[in-house]
DNA sequence: ACTTAAAGGAAAATAATTATCTTCTGCATA
DNA sequence: TATGCAGAAGATAATTATTTTCCTTTAAGT
């Protein structure tokens, strides 16, 4: 993961162990929790503070490094910014994934009917992935 | 608002002034966060507690009467439920928004790409209202 | 290597939410 | 209409979540 060290140091963050730390643990997990991220962290560094992990998501949310994913129901999971796009949630095993979908359609209706300038669109999809809907049906 | 006792009968929360209150706070304001709502209460009953407008947010949303709105870098909001919209937000003046959009585009791509089963969905776009865009560009 | 601005860690301070307990009240029923 | 009770309100304490402070350590430029 080499690439995680220019990525950090090109949003202006220095480069701690820590950073890089949860840098990885979201490039492998894709969403983390504050929580998720500080239990990650512990088994690398026993002393870490959650302060730091707070601090950290703050200053590379500041940065535009990562992103704050607001899921129904469940805590603010925190991803690595990439290219916009929507979310699907399994309400029943709680995982979060990506999805590219393409939101001109819905984009110019509801500029269309609000009138607003639109920057920027959140879209989450909730309901049961694949392997949850055969565990539903057996 | 006679209609609001009547519709808090039929999802059995027991009516009290306060939820009254409540009702009619987000009937006429839309969206509201826990602190505008105890503000807003708190002129018409000067002893009310905090504690006491969190268990009734929780339980009208535990009855589906309300719901709660997560909005990117704000406080979550809560509103009457009513049927399935998305919503608009101005990132100047914050204010928020219903816009009905047709879904259905977004949803057969989301699902035909994810194979989820979706039940749900939370769509918020952000970006500027009419009144803060020509007050942008004066 | 030396310097310094910034990061980490521990703990305290705030904020947000929930729980507990007592008193009060909506509302079903006699 | 009177009465009993489940559930709601209010006050407060307890939890939980998040942010800040303060001091020590360290990344990174010179």
């Amino acid at each position: 993961m080499k690439d995680n060290l220019e990525l950090l140091k090109s949003y202006q963050l220095k480069i701690t162990p820590q950073r890089i730390a949860i840098v990885e643990e979201l490039a492998s997990h894709g969403h983390l929790s504050i929580e998720d991220l500080y239990q990650g962290l512990l088994e690398r560094f026993p002393t870490i503070s959650l302060a730091t992990v707070y601090k950290n998501i703050n200053a590379m949310e500041e940065k535009a490094f990562v992103q704050e994913v607001k899921i129904p129901e469940q805590k603010s999971k925190y991803e690595l910014t990439k290219a916009n796009h929507a979310h699907v949630v399994c309400q029943e095993c709680k995982k979060v994934e990506d999805v590219v979908v393409s939101t001109k359609v819905i984009l110019d209706e509801v500029k269309d009917v609000s009138h607003y300038q639109i920057d920027r669109d959140d879209l989450v999809f909730t309901g049961l992935c694949p392997e949850c809907v055969v565990r539903q049906s057996a």
